[in-house]
RNA sequence: GCCCCUGUAGCUCAGCGGAUAGAGCAGCUGCCUUCUAAGCAGUUAGUCGGGUGUUCGAGUCACCCCAGGGGCGCCA
C-alpha cells in the first residue's frame, strides 16, 4: 500500500541527512503515515518529527525541513512540504491519480482486495437463532454484521466459510416440542393445553394446522415421547424451512447449517470430555459436571453435565468449538453474539485455553441490541408470549438493502433505536438511496455514452485533470484501505461512511463535469471521463456488494 | 454489589494517540432548456457526560465519579 512507500521515502531521506550530518544519529523508529483531516494537509502526513525531537534534541520543525529537504522524487509524490509544528504532508501526483482509473479498471471485482490473510481458514459463524420460530427482528443486526464481515474478510485475503449453527437439541427445542404437539392436537380437536413455559405464538398454531393437514392424526395414535420426537422434527423442518427463506430474502446464503445434535452423534463429545477431564478442567460438584474456568482466569465455572445427566449448553459450545478449530482446523473462528451472551466470553476463552487453543483464534463480535419502536414506542420482544416481529415484516415493509444500510452505519458496540415506522417514511431520505442514486447517475451516463457510440476502453487518463475528477479518484482509491481497517477491526461499519463519501464525490464531480458532450471538440475529454465513470462504477458497485447490497443501474 | 458496552451538534451517529472535532437527518435560503433534483450549494449548531492523571500532543490511553443499556441460571 501506498503508506508503506511514502515510510520508505521518509526512512531514505533521514539516512541521507543522517549521512550528511544533518542530522544525529539515533535509532530511527517507526514511521507513522496518517490521512490528514484537513484537506489543505494533503493526502498523507506523517508525525514523525514530533516524535524525533527528543532523538535528535532539534525542533520538530527543522527536523522535518532537513528531511523534506532530502525526499526523494517519486511518480506518486507530487508535492511534500515541512509546516509547523512538525509535519511532513505529502500530495499525490495528479497524473499518477489519473492514471490509477486504468489500474483500478485492471483488478476490475478485485480492486479493493488486500492480502490480510493469506488465503487461511476462517470461520464466521452468524445468526444461529434458536430454530423455535421465525426469525424476528433482533436477528437483522446479527445477520447483516455477520455477512459482511465474511465478505469483507474474504476480500481481506481470508478462506471465509459462512456458517449457521441451528441449535436443534436442549431444553429450549423440547419446550417447542410439546408446544407444537399441543397447537397440533388442538388443531385435530383435541383439548391439549399449551405448557406454562411452552411458546405461544400464533405462528405456532398455523404450524400446528399444517402438520395435522400433513400428516393426519397418526402422531395421536403414537406413545407420546416417539410423538414428541417427531413433532420436534417435523417443527424443526417447518422452522429452518422459514429461516432459509428469511435470510434469502436479505440475500443471505450460509455455506454450512450445523446441527448442534450432530455433535452428539459420534464419540466427538466423548473424547472432548476425556481431554478436559485428563486436563484436570473438569470437576463434579452437586451431582453435575463443572468446567473449572475459574482456574483459567474467568469469573465463573460453567455446568457440562447436569445432574440429571443432560448435557447443558456449554457441553455443545465446547465440542462446537472442538469441531472448528480440531476437526474441520480452521485457524481462526468469529462468532457474532448479541450483547446479552457477554458474560460467557471469558468462559470461551477458558475453554480455548484448556483445550491448548491459543484464545487469540477465536473472536467474539459482540453486538448491542436494537431496540424496537414503533412511534417512539418501545415493541417488547418474546418468541415465547409471542409478541413478535419478524425479520420478513421488516424487510418486507422497509427493504433489505435499506436495513442493511442502517443496521450497518453504526459500530457493534453502538446501542440503537430502530424506528419501525421512521424507518418507513425516511425510507426515502435514506442514505441508502443517495448511495445507490450515485451508482444508478453512473450507469445512466455510461448508457448515454453507448447510445452515442463512445467506447469506454481507449480514453486519454491524462486529460483527467479537473479537481472534482481528482476528489473522486482519491476517494476510490482508498477503498483497500477500508477493507483492511474493516477486516483487521472485524468492524464493518466502516463500509457505510465511505460509500457515502463516495457517492458524495461522485455527485460533487457530476454537477461540475459533463461527461458526454455532444461537441465534438470534447470527444477525448468525455472518453477519458467514461473510464473513469467505468471505474468509478467498479468501486460502488463493490462497496455495496461488500455491505451485502444491491448496484442498481436504473432508480 | 461485581463484570461488559455506551455517553460527541436539536435528533441518529462517524472519528487508527496527532494539526482548526465531522457526516446524515431535521430547520432556514438558493439552484432543473443539456448525462436521473432520490442531486448540488449556502447557513444555523458542540464545556466531545464530569474530574484527575500519563504524554511533546488526549474525543481517543489509565483511574475515580455520574447517567443509560446489557449480563451475573444445572436457559441459550
Amino acid at each position: 500500500m501506498i503508506q508503506s512507500k511514502i515510510a520508505e521515502l521518509v526512512r531514505d531521506a533521514i539516512r541521507k541527512a543522517q549521512e550528511g550530518n544533518e542530522l544525529p544519529e539515533f535509532e530511527v523508529p517507526d514511521i507513522p503515515i496518517e490521512r490528514p483531516k484537513l484537506e489543505g494537509h494533503g493526502d498523507f502526513a506523517t508525525p514523525a518529527c514530533l516524535q524525533m525531537a527528543k532523538l535528535a534534541r532539534m525542533a520538530p520543525v527543522r527536523i522535518a525541513g532537513v528531511i523534506n529537504g532530502h525526499m526523494s522524487q517519486a511518480d506518486f509524490v507530487g508535492h511534500s512540504e515541512a509546516v509547523s509544528p512538525g509535519y511532513i504532508n505529502f500530495r499525490l501526483a495528479d497524473l499518477w491519480l489519473a492514471q490509477q482509473v486504468g489500474v483500478i479498471l485492471e483488478a476490475g471485482d478485485r480492486f479493493g482486495n488486500v492480502d490480510l490473510g493469506h488465503n487461511s481458514r476462517i470461520q464466521v459463524e452468524y445468526v444461529s437463532a434458536n430454530p423455535t420460530g421465525p426469525l424476528h427482528v433482533g436477528s437483522a443486526r446479527n445477520a447483516v454484521i455477520g455477512d459482511a464481515l465474511a465478505n469483507v474478510l474474504a476480500a481481506a485475503g481470508y478462506d471465509v466459510q459462512r456458517e449457521y449453527y441451528v441449535n436443534d437439541g436442549g431444553t429450549q427445542m423440547g419446550l417447542f416440542a410439546e408446544s407444537l404437539y399441543a397447537r397440533y392436537a388442538q388443531a385435530l380437536g383435541h383439548d391439549v393445553p399449551l405448557p406454562e413455559s411452552g411458546y405461544h405464538g400464533t405462528y405456532l398454531a398455523e404450524m400446528g394446522g399444517r402438520a395435522a393437514r400433513e400428516y393426519g392424526s397418526c402422531l395421536l395414535n403414537m406413545d407420546h415421547s416417539e410423538a414428541l420426537k417427531a413433532i420436534g422434527d417435523i417443527g424443526l423442518s417447518y422452522t429452518m424451512e422459514t429461516i432459509k427463506n428469511d435470510m434469502a430474502a436479505m440475500g443471505i446464503t450460509f455455506d454450512q447449517w450445523f446441527s448442534e445434535r450432530s455433535l452428539y452423534q459420534g464419540g466427538g463429545f466423548e473424547q472432548v470430555l476425556n481431554l478436559l477431564r485428563s486436563g484436570g478442567f473438569l470437576a463434579e460438584r452437586d451431582g453435575a459436571v463443572w468446567f473449572t474456568a475459574t482456574n483459567l482466569g474467568a469469573d465463573k465455572d460453567e455446568v457440562v453435565i447436569r445432574s440429571g445427566g443432560a448435557p447443558g449448553y456449554f457441553a455443545s459450545d465446547i465440542a462446537y468449538h472442538y469441531d472448528k478449530f480440531v476437526e474441520r482446523g480452521f485457524e481462526r473462528v468469529i462468532d457474532v453474539w448479541g450483547a446479552d451472551h457477554q458474560g460467557h466470553v471469558p468462559r470461551m476463552k477458558a475453554m480455548m485455553r484448556a483445550m491448548g487453543l491459543d484464545p487469540e483464534r477465536l473472536s467474539i463480535v459482540l453486538y448491542q441490541l436494537v431496540t424496537l419502536k414503533r412511534g417512539g414506542e418501545i415493541v417488547r420482544l418474546s418468541k415465547r408470549t409471542g409478541e413478535i416481529i419478524t425479520l420478513r415484516e421488516v424487510v418486507e415493509d422497509v427493504g433489505a438493502d435499506a436495513v442493511r444500510f442502517f443496521l450497518l452505519s453504526r459500530s457493534a458496540e453502538s446501542q440503537m433505536d430502530f424506528d419501525l415506522d421512521l424507518a418507513k417514511e425516511q425510507s426515502s431520505e435514506n442514505p441508502v438511496y443517495y448511495v445507490q442514486y450515485a451508482h444508478a447517475r453512473i450507469c445512466s451516463i455510461l448508457r448515454l455514452g453507448a447510445d452515442r457510440g463512445l467506447d469506454t476502453v481507449e480514453g486519454d487518463l491524462s486529460l483527467l485533470t479537473h479537481p472534482m475528477e481528482l476528489n473522486l479518484i482519491r476517494h476510490m482509491l482508498m477503498l483497500p484501505e477500508i477493507v483492511e481497517l474493516a477486516a483487521s477491526t472485524l468492524a464493518p461499519h466502516h463500509l457505510s461512511s465511505y460509500a457515502q463519501e463516495l457517492a458524495s464525490r461522485f455527485h460533487v464531480f457530476y454537477r461540475d463535469c459533463r461527461v458526454v458532450s455532444s461537441d465534438p471538440a470534447d470527444r477525448e475529454l468525455s472518453l477519458a471521463r467514461l473510464r473513469l465513470m467505468r471505474a468509478a462504477r467498479l468501486v460502488l458497485a463493490r462497496t455495496l456488494h461488500l455491505m451485502g447490497m444491491n448496484a442498481p443501474e436504473q432508480m
